[in-house]
DNA sequence: GCGGATCAC
DNA sequence: TATGGTGATCCGC
């Protein structure tokens, strides 16, 4: 185990080294949005509990589930946020058209920017400012809803965020593997650094090498980017054919077989797998 | 490469 | 905490 647990720290040292605190990434997330869209447009709700569901011909699901005599609490169930707005990254200083450039801290920043947010939607958002945007998407829920965290650009600052902060809360990790390593006694970030060596030997190379970024709030800076607003649907469907055909073209050069081909259309990368 | 498990929303 | 559905990704075979 000791040596093990060397090789693994050889492993740290390198990834401490290579360590990327340049980059300010900012996550918004919308708080509650179905249900505050429906509160918003039918004030009446607000004083009632609102369940999140969906209503199909022949299947009707409701995501309801109330207690009797919990009807005051307003509890909000399956508090999804899927939307346009939702999980948008920016960078700060970016160069993307539309943007604004503010002449202030990445806090101010991104208060205008929620404060803009409520005025055109009338929806509150809260959001995250970090070094990396695994980071920062965990900020986005630190004070939500309604608020905004960051993690200075410190290696300090950012293990003390991990400290004590449950390994559930992280994306990627949800309900099993939680139980998993709650069997090994590990339920915050920092136990599963103090776990490394042990969870080299248990899991496969890709899962205890993820566990060991997570650990170290190590992260990617890399963002994606949306297209811009397309309104109709002709130009919706004539972007389309675009594609097709732009990918027809480089499929035809790069020859047919399984190969992941990258293409950029209006400034955004797709890439593309095709079958072997 | 396929199917099942896991996860985010 | 006996609930959904969907689409993506991972993982083992």
């Amino acid at each position: 185990m000791e040596t093990i647990k060397s090789q693994v720290d050889k492993l740290v040292i390198e990834l401490e080294q290579s360590r990327n605190l340049s980059s300010t990434i900012v996550h918004i997330d919308m708080d509650a949005f179905y249900a505050a869209v429906e509160m918003r447009d039918n004030p009446e709700l607000k004083e009632k509990p609102i369940a999140v569901g969906s209503m199909n011909k022949d299947d009707m699901n409701m995501s309801a589930k109330f207690n009797e005599g919990e009807v005051s609490s307003s509890p909000v169930l399956f508090e999804d946020s899927t939307s346009p707005m939702d999980s948008n990254l920016q960078q700060s200083g970016l160069s993307v058209e539309n943007s604004v450039v503010f002449g202030t801290s990445a806090e101010e920043a991104v208060k205008e920017i929620r404060f803009r947010i409520e005025q055109k939607t009338q929806l509150t958002a809260s959001a995250g400012i970090a070094p990396n945007t695994m980071l920062a998407k965990m900020c986005s829920d630190r004070n939500k809803p309604n608020g905004q965290y960051r993690i200075a650009p410190e290696r300090l600052a950012v293990l003390e965020f991990l400290k004590d902060l449950p390994i559930r809360k992280v994306p990627g990790i949800g309900k099993v593997t939680e139980k998993m390593l709650k069997a090994l006694g590990i339920v915050t970030c920092s136990e599963l650094y103090q776990q490394r060596a042990l969870l080299s030997l248990l899991f496969s190379e890709i899962s205890w090498r993820n566990f060991l970024d997570i650990s170290l709030g190590l992260g990617s800076t890399h963002l994606e980017k949306t297209f811009s607003e397309i309104k109709t649907a002709e130009d919706q469907y004539s972007l389309c054919r675009e594609l097709c055909r732009d990918l027809a073209q480089e499929l035809q050069k790069e020859g047919l077989k399984g190969k992941t081909v990258t293409l950029k259309l209006k400034n955004v990368n797709f890439e593309v797998k095709t079958r072997a």
